[in-house]
DNA sequence: GGCCAAGTTGACGTTTACGTAAACGTTGAC
DNA sequence: GTCAACGTTTACGTAAACGTCAACTTGGCC
């Protein structure tokens, strides 16, 4: 296949990228701002080497993890120095153990979070059972159920 | 007991409820910019009652469980409305509700990280103990652990 | 020539929950 | 008299990750 994505002369513009890891233009640039992309230009235009694109996978891979996008750019600058890669990759062990740690925190905190949530519900339902019975919601409507589930997705790692 | 403090009349300044709740002024002050809080005054001087307080621990006990002030405030004007009070429950429970869903997704969001993370440092390690096994950090540091469990607390659920 | 699509560079807006001065008033202790 | 300790208001700062204009250029196509 000539146009194999693998080959390493291959170039992609923004859009492509773009829409292959769906993200948007505005985010590459803002990427390209902080310093964690740095295309070549053809004239003005934008043109990423194969070796941007392993970085965007990178990135966004740190991104679902829940790095922050200065934490991202320590790894990848580590990357570059390049000292065959072991510093960097030790370094990087360290941050995704960090990481891990700091997230099964957080479901201890969630967990804390529910566990006073369902008694507040259940006080409220009792009390709404013996008042007015027929103000109390049945089950959990599958319209909100099913918004809850679109929205946030991998969002909520990150805090949003 | 003349100072109990379920004592309707009581009152309360700003720094009493601060040190009885751990937060700072500037909190009670930015709840009441908000209208989550409406105290009285003596002369200048802010003066809580006794339902101010209680409205107080609603305010936290929602942050804590991850509302967003705006949210907390839509229950508590509900909550002056004062129909007896069933409708405002009614809501709550609603809230409530999607909350725990919503936090629910969240924890599952966490898992699959914690998956994507764990397959990482696995990666690593196993490159790491071909290639320079001297630079293999063996477990997490105690500091860094400790730390971790310090900081985040409750603020995770917020999304911090 | 004219127009559209897609690219570019600023630069400001958004959101949340306060922190952090700055500048001032009041009260009580010494 | 004056210093400390508490209170007040106003108002700007913060952090993250882009979204959202605005205003412009470039290339291709007819």
């Amino acid at each position: 296949m000539l146009a194999d994505l693998r080959r390493p002369e291959r170039t992609f513009t923004i859009r492509q990228l773009c829409n292959e890891f769906k993200a948007t233009p505005r985010a590459l640039r803002f990427y390209e701002d902080k310093g964690l992309l740095t295309p070549a230009r053809e004239g003005l235009n934008r043109v990423y080497s194969h070796k941007d694109r392993v970085r965007l996978q990178l990135i966004l891979r740190g991104k679902r993890v829940g790095l922050s996008l200065s934490e991202i750019r320590e790894l990848l600058d580590l990357y570059d120095e390049n000292d065959d890669g072991a510093a960097q990759m030790a370094r990087s062990l360290k941050k995704f153990r960090e990481r891990a740690t700091a997230l099964e925190q957080q479901r201890e905190d969630i967990d804390g979070a529910l566990i006073e949530l369902r008694e507040a519900c259940a006080r409220l339902e009792r009390r709404l059972a013996e008042i007015r019975p027929d103000l109390l919601p049945r089950a959990a409507d599958y319209d909100q159920v099913l918004r809850a589930r679109l929205d946030g997705h991998a969002d909520a790692v990150m805090g949003k």
